[in-house]
DNA sequence: TTAACATATCATTGTATGCTGATACGATGA
DNA sequence: TCATCGTATCAGCATACAATGATATGTTAA
């Protein structure tokens, strides 16, 4: 390991990671149509509590989600407009190379899930 | 594990991972200025052979980039230019939401290499 | 065919991290 | 204060995957 990371493509990297796991997706698509409390995601996800509230702390680490303690509850909220922006960009790049993100076989697929 | 998982967000979730990653990052942002070969790309990187060819094996089977052979040369690059755009945004949001990013204790920094 | 170079694949290993269950912390209302 | 509800944190486990080194495949030229 000799070779130059920009400090940018590290700080890149870490953002993409955020992005990309399931659950964390699945939160920030939640939270892409309004606020919502910890309750609501867990609901809305079905993960169990303690793994959104793992996942949020670590959104909110990174920024990309923002928290306001409103009474017992705590309602969480893209704090970025972008963040959306480049989940829409996303899905517009999907809707070309989804077929190969599909068949790609290098990543473990977390078993299709595809109810809804 | 009940609930649904779209397919769009796993697909998408795959989709992310492909950035998320400081030398697949590298590669894409070299091949982002131009088409380059796989020893360039070793070169530009300081990654190993078999590291970089690894990567760019789970770039293709994505389709995030692809692949031409010239004699014995093989050429890479992005398969699409929202690829690029994808970077270009995530630049855009990190500008505002880098410091959070930064300071996200939640995953390991590969140790910051700032040289360059 | 053989040598030399370019790229791909494979097995292995270490490590990071997602998930769970239990528990702690915090806020509210009785 | 106590009970309850909502959220956060922690330890442990299982697993996925990045990196390495060795080797295989493929291409060109002599």
């Amino acid at each position: 390991m000799v070779a130059a990371v920009h400090e940018g493509t590290t700080l890149k990297a870490k953002l993409f990671y955020g992005f990309s796991d399931t659950s964390r997706l699945s939160i920030l698509e939640a939270l892409r149509r309004k606020p919502l409390n910890v309750s609501e995601l867990v609901q809305l996800t079905g993960l169990s509590q303690s793994n959104v509230s793992n996942h949020l702390g670590c959104l909110r680490d990174c920024g990309l989600v923002s928290r306001e303690q409103q009474g017992r509850y705590v309602i969480y909220q893209l704090s970025d407009p972008r963040v959306g922006e480049l989940l829409s960009l996303a899905d517009e790049v999907l809707a070309d190379v989804a077929k190969g993100v599909y068949e790609c076989t290098r990543y473990t697929l977390p078993e299709e899930q595809t109810n809804e």
